[in-house]
DNA sequence: CGGTGTGTTGAAAGGTGTCAATGCTAGTGG
DNA sequence: CCACTAGCATTGACACCTTTCAACACACCG
């Protein structure tokens, strides 16, 4: 179990943010005793659709977006191992957006009673919970101000920088370099850009030597570099011990 | 005492979450017992440094931002009568973004302990809270699609039809009308967009009769059209009764 | 082998940005 | 009551980033 323990990304995760106790890892471990795989291009949650479950992905990735009637699309958000999917589904009826498995997906299904249930007998969990759902909104905001003030080229760099960085988080980046599963078009829609203009971005970004690709993986030549230019300070993807208050909760 | 709860914000707001009990009234007015003014432009909030205090609206305008290195600013959201400033302090050490006082402001601050309190003794209340803070995201997400999906005139329109919804539901709006503390600046960097533009997109939008200024009032002459043009949907906005699992937690 | 999805390119149009100047209004101080 | 200032709104001309439209290339797959 300890070695479960140890591999588990939820588990490592929370437990940068505060030291779990036995009994705490075991309980994140028993959520997740319910896993399934979803093909590649399954929607997860839709839209003004009722939530069915929250699921925490074991492997693969997701991504929610929003569809406008005419047919414009676009992505807020991407899941990666160790992020809940519907966590809201905890406390409400609907989602108001829909989420897509980008990949293969393996997720545990965790029905939402349980996570209630977590929150009333493990409060030390139900802040780290919290804390996820904060840094899903600080990465948010900072998707804002990427698409917003930004250029191609800058929002380029600055996702592909934010992505390296939490897939460090996971232990699914290493030497700068990561496994990158995002279709240009796909990218082009959560940038805000256009599929052509996004090809045209990527390429100035690989003529200046600041990524290039390897079959799917993508590498980060010059991280301090790219960093620079594209403005990334990745203080809001941080994991900060909690304060001791929560104890308190 | 059961009149001053009638006209508060916060209670008329929760009230259509749920039925509350006069006892978590009295909570929620407890709350909210140390108010004082804060004068247009102050911030109550810096990026990066340590929360100090939650705060809730009881008049005028806020709205978080951020800002880039070299001077690009951009505004994430605002917050009105009603709403929280700051309420991650609750659970966090730092903010992600500021927040600064569009207007001049009434707030009543809250001592993050005091709402961690509430989430032990009234479980209701702290799934209300809950809600807010996940409507903030769904707000985040429209706006995330507004910028980088729509065009400069739809964005206006569209943020001009939130607000008024939002400011409707805390009896702020009449008659398709409401006070508009908003610059242009303001909000050009709201909307990802040059004060030279918007001032040209505000103009066409004038022009198509969509919309007149009264002084500091904004009236929405069409809304019907404004909502077809600008692509607006306010089920993201939606106050719905929260479902009655709420109750377990 | 012919799809189908994805990546790549060129040329031209168009939406937004940039720069720089002017107008307007409210408030301040003499 | 009149300068004078500060902040905001408004305009024109022009540059440029990004989109649009339309092909074509390439790889994977049944």
């Amino acid at each position: 179990m300890g070695n479960l323990a140890k591999h588990n990304s939820i588990v490592k995760k929370f437990s940068l943010l505060l030291d779990l106790s036995k009994k705490e890892k075991n309980m994140l471990l028993s959520l997740q005793d319910n896993c399934q795989s979803i093909p590649a291009k399954t929607d997860l949650v839709l839209e003004g659709k009722e939530f069915v479950n929250t699921y925490i992905i074991q492997d693969g990735w997701a991504y929610n977006y929003k569809l406008l009637e005419d047919g414009r699309q676009q992505n807020l958000n991407f899941s990666i191992r160790g992020d809940f999917i519907g966590l809201y589904a905890t406390v409400f009826n609907k989602s108001e957006n829909s989420v897509r498995a980008l990949t293969d997906l393996t997720v545990c299904k965790v029905e939402p009673d349980r996570i209630i249930e977590l929150f009333g007998k493990a409060p030390r969990l139900a802040a780290a919970i919290c804390w996820t759902a904060a840094r899903d909104g600080a990465i948010l905001g900072e998707h804002i101000t990427r698409i917003g003030r930004r250029t191609a080229y800058e929002r380029t760099g600055h996702i592909i920088l934010e992505l390296l960085r939490r897939l460090e988080a996971v232990d699914l980046a290493e030497s700068d370099s990561y496994e990158f599963p995002l279709t240009q078009e796909i990218l082009a829609d959560t940038l805000g850009l256009t599929t052509v203009h996004m090809n045209r971005t990527l390429r100035t970004l690989k003529n200046d030597g600041m990524i290039s690709f390897d079959g799917k993986r993508i590498i980060v030549n010059n991280r301090s570099k790219l960093r620079e230019v594209a403005g990334f300070n990745p203080t809001y993807l941080q994991h900060k011990k909690l304060p001791g208050k929560i104890k308190s909760l």
